[in-house]
DNA sequence: CCATTCGTTGCAATCGTGTGCAACAAACGA
DNA sequence: TCGTTTGTTGCACACGATTGCAACGAATGG
């Protein structure tokens, strides 16, 4: 540390010389300007003590001598860092669900709405295995809160979280006794329109994919539930198989319900994913979508409306998601009221689940 | 700031009272174990000057005060961030391209690159038209250096970024009279096994969808010409069409080319992406994949196996090249040797390019 | 002509941590 | 017994910025 020796040397010197190749400080900027680092500091936050020909003289200094303010030393001066950190918890053995695509575009959007706040996006993959790491994202000043996506079965874990005074966020379903906050969609309402267009496109054995240990999934089901109760057909429980997002599921549950000679003309599926993999295995088994099963998904990827046939599915709000988040998290920081919010869903009707023709 | 006014009072005090509600800090720790901050910092860094006895019970106090140290502060003491920044270009007008999912695959492959580094990661957008703005997240000392994804048509300003001196490295192909250091994979030779590839199921009338402008796109052109070259087929420069990432280009290329009844048995679409709603497109006309048109993509993203028809694709080396992205910034921020690399591509066969049987 | 106000600037303390140097006790050797 | 070494700890300053307070000249008012 080179500087570190001359500044010692020359202690109550004033006129910093900057070495060529180190980076430009404010008080370099306050020698050239031939005032003190105050002004500078003063000038470049725009405070209305400087001077207007003093300010724009620094500003200009600044500019052309591309200098900016180091983060990191006002950060640690203003007791914040503008940064919120973004985490997707991790499983060590599945790695699947960072690649699903609906939470990459959460990730987008909250980009986007973190930008608009003036805040810096640190994105961390913590071990959902160990979740309580993330509490250290808050406690090391790295990041004034956390923005959690994926709730998957941790509940216990982010209560505890929350109730350690962790600002948190977590995209995911309302639950009973949660005390985290939590940011998501009508994932209810969402199962009930999905399984209605369904039936209401003429299928009566309706099929639902997901496992729905999981709490989106759970109320997503609860909607299939309520839909098919509504319509007075009964539950059948062979119907419903607990694929999880892994590869092979899909299909393991298709071939599951054709081995066991389960009839059935109508699959909702609780992801987009796993609708497009499960009219794959569907395919591979001669049946043909929507011919022979109307397939609804859920989440309104990119690709659904590609995909073939271009896919039925739940439009989940993910603009006002993210905004929704990053809303909530400074609220929380604020000390505001931290009520958890539940934005709705939309049906997006494609060829997936067209009727079938009226049989000859 | 309560706290100011404190210490400003007691001024020498060495007996910090932590108020409740207020973070540890390292002085909390000090008391609580009779010591000096001194000792905490070099037990807690694992110093070897500090007794055996002493480390252990610091180590243990705080973990169950649950403290941990503020990197912010440590980071200004230390003049190192331990945080690399990643930059996805933002294109105002169009939004499209941070969805693509090769890149956002890419952005998983290098946060566990750098998180067995034991690097942050700052994640942010940039409007690509003010990619001078990214020199900012090293001058403010935000982070190390930075790592862009998507190169696209920026050559010049990223030279310039590179001229300045801010240690820069690109995801992208790599060029003639380039200051910045890029990692890419080795788009000629994909270029080249795709187009042989249709060439060797039978195809002679093959299109290239993509805009060759774009410097990685532009080598997949090349080594489509090549391929075609070392078969004796002539280029038909009706065949190339420069399709844009955005959504409605596949669908006008491929009109394009119907309504000019410019005859194809083939299609090398530069993205799975592309591919895939080339596919929609053509099967839109009543064209099917592969029987009349074979099909590859370039990617291989997680979709493609599931697609239908399943993709033929080029695969780039995602794991390989976050892991060298991050190896390349490193190296670079150490001031050593700067090499851009080329990593290899692969073909994986699939569907959408079997050999459509011969005619009866 | 002096007191007061106003506009602008600088001094010095501060944020939380790391570390060179000195201090100090115990152990050791002569 | 005394100097030297060794192991452990604390003091004080530095990292690069912000800001309360004081200072100071000019303008203003009485």
């Amino acid at each position: 540390m080179p500087r570190t020796h001359k500044r010692k040397r020359f202690k109550k010197v004033v006129t910093r010389i900057p070495v060529s190749g180190q980076r430009m400080q404010m008080q370099d900027i306050a020698n050239l300007a031939g005032v003190s680092t105050s002004t500078v500091s003063r000038a470049l936050s725009h405070s209305s003590l400087v001077n207007d020909e003093t300010r724009t003289r620094i500003a200009e200094l600044a500019r052309s001598h591309n200098y900016s303010i180091n983060i990191g030393a006002r950060n640690l001066r203003l007791q914040h860092s503008r940064t919120v950190a973004v985490v997707v918890p991790y499983d060590v053995r599945t790695r699947q669900h960072i690649s699903d695509p609906f939470f990459v575009s959460m990730l987008g959007s909250l980009a986007d709405a973190l930008t608009e706040q003036g805040y810096d996006m640190l994105l961390s993959r913590v071990d959902a295995e160990r979740l309580d790491l993330v509490a250290q994202l808050e406690a090391s000043g790295r990041a004034i809160g956390v923005i959690l996506i994926g709730q998957w079965h941790h509940h216990d874990q982010l209560n505890e979280l929350a109730n350690r005074k962790v600002p948190l966020v977590v995209w995911g379903a309302r639950l009973p006794r949660q005390t985290y906050c939590t940011v998501g969609s009508d994932n209810i309402t969402g199962g009930l329109l999905a399984t209605q267009h369904l039936i209401e496109t003429g299928r009566r054995r309706i099929a639902f994919f997901g496992d729905p240990e999981l709490p989106e999934i759970g109320q997503r089901y609860e909607g299939y539930q309520r839909a098919l109760k509504h319509h007075g057909i009964p539950l059948d429980a062979r119907l419903v198989v607990a694929a999880e997002f892994s590869e092979g599921s899909s299909r393991r549950a298709v071939d599951a319900l054709l081995e066991k000679k389960i009839v059935f003309d109508g699959v909702f599926a609780s992801s987009d994913l796993l609708a497009m993999r499960a009219i794959g295995a569907l395919r591979e088994k001669g049946l043909i979508v929507p011919r022979d099963v109307g397939v609804v998904g859920y989440d309104d990827i990119e690709l659904s409306q590609y995909f073939h046939p271009s896919l039925t599915t739940i439009r989940q709000p993910i603009l006002k998601g993210g905004e929704a988040l990053v809303n909530a998290l400074l609220a929380l920081v604020a000390n505001k009221a931290l009520s958890s919010e539940v934005l709705p869903t939309e049906l997006v009707v494609r060829e997936s689940s067209a009727p079938s023709p009226a049989p000859p």
